[in-house]
DNA sequence: ATAATATGTTAGACTTATCTAACAAATATA
DNA sequence: TATATTTGTTAGATAAGTCTAACATATTAT
């Protein structure tokens, strides 16, 4: 029986090594909120189980096993977190917290239910694909907004942030997922952008511009 | 911040405090599927939290705190279980044993969600009543199907057991809640009963019966 | 290349929730 | 009432998941 804690460091640790940096102790201790010999005692754990490599002093890949495990729990959240905005009305800046708690319900039925509800739903209310049943995803090419060039007009189809702090900024200022940008400016000492959502010309931070994905 | 296996504790404490025979180590012990002694560490430890009154060898009684607290969970199982029936679709001995699960979520806006979809529902699918944000219960007034006089006819209102195996067969045998049911006739040895539902008779052993309120 | 800093590991302790074995009290039975 | 049985308690062990303090390795800067 896999236990809740294992969840989420399969599922921080799933979720680090998507990045170029890959999954190292402090960053999952970050990631978790936990000190750092805590995450040596689990991933020692996780190892033994043989769910993560792991060799001193670099850092943690997932196995297979590791993988189809973590993926497990990701469907789990992004299927909770669909549901929780269509079926029951809440915002998609108010379903992140619920579901890390929703996530770790081990009936399968629950969860077969909710796909059947949402039609096999592809993505979540924050543009995230959801694995299937047996953990696949999709192949998406998603850029940057910081990196788009001026000129160029994408459209928003996800974000890398799901916080509710970030997403009701990005309600606040009039840009909801599938809008339409269009790159007027960027500063180039600090990447401020300025750009063109609904004729509505909104001046975005570097650090904002990084967290919106585009295509 | 209360536990899983303490809000597990105080519900099965309540739960069995509404029986005449009241909370003893044994009776938690079995219903919890652990050993006596582990009953006898977290009783302790409730007792410290002030949560259940404990003398040695008498039995444990929920102080007004860990009542409130009991009710809490209570209503957050019992309003899962109807949002599970009424907007999930599933089956009323489908969802119990999900509720054991739902019910630990620590996110109000969860419940006030369904409280709210559900328009402050005052019975759940098993017609065991909802407790109100406040922990206050509807006076209910039920009868045991085992103790109606022959010749009369009765509302079926509430179940005292809601696994799936009862429900099933109750469900099989065409017994559905707030049936009209007339009772024809009683064996005396064991009470063995004879019943009418929707002008079809079929007979009851003594134990369904038992598990059947009416009024 | 050495020293300073950042990152990772080991050792040992603590809490929660569980167990088994041994013992004690209460209750039922003869 | 004395004994047997059932029920409850204490003691001590264990596993999971966390912590702090001390130490080791790796990386970065001088
Ligand atoms: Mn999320
Ligand atoms: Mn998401
Ligand atoms: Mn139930
Ligand atoms: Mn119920």
């Amino acid at each position: 029986m896999r236990t809740l804690a294992e969840e989420n460091y399969l599922k921080a640790i799933y979720n680090l090594s998507q990045n170029e940096t890959g999954a190292t102790a402090s960053k999952l201790s970050e990631k978790l909120n936990v000190k750092l010999p805590t995450i040596n005692s689990m991933v020692n754990k996780l190892a033994d189980k043989e769910l993560v490599e792991y060799q001193k002093y670099k850092g943690f890949i997932l196995t297979e096993k590791g993988k189809k495990q973590a993926l497990e729990v990701i469907r789990k959240h992004r299927l909770t977190e669909l549901f929780l905005v269509k079926i029951m009305g809440f915002g998609w800046e108010e379903v992140h917290d619920i579901a890390e708690e929703v996530e770790h319900i081990k009936s399968p039925l629950f969860f077969e239910k909710m796909d059947l509800i949402l039609s096999n739903p592809k993505y979540d209310p924050h543009g995230a694909p959801i694995p299937d049943k047996n953990g696949k995803l999709p192949k998406t090419n998603l850029k940057l907004l910081s990196n788009i060039e001026i000129g160029k007009t994408v459209r928003f189809v996800a974000v890398s942030d799901s916080s509710s702090d970030f997403l009701s900024y990005l309600s606040r200022v009039g840009i909801s997922l599938y809008s339409s940008i269009e790159i007027i400016d960027r500063e180039v000492f600090d990447g401020l952008l300025k750009i063109k959502v609904n004729k509505i010309t909104t001046t975005l931070s570097g650090q904002v511009a990084e967290k919106i994905l585009v295509e």
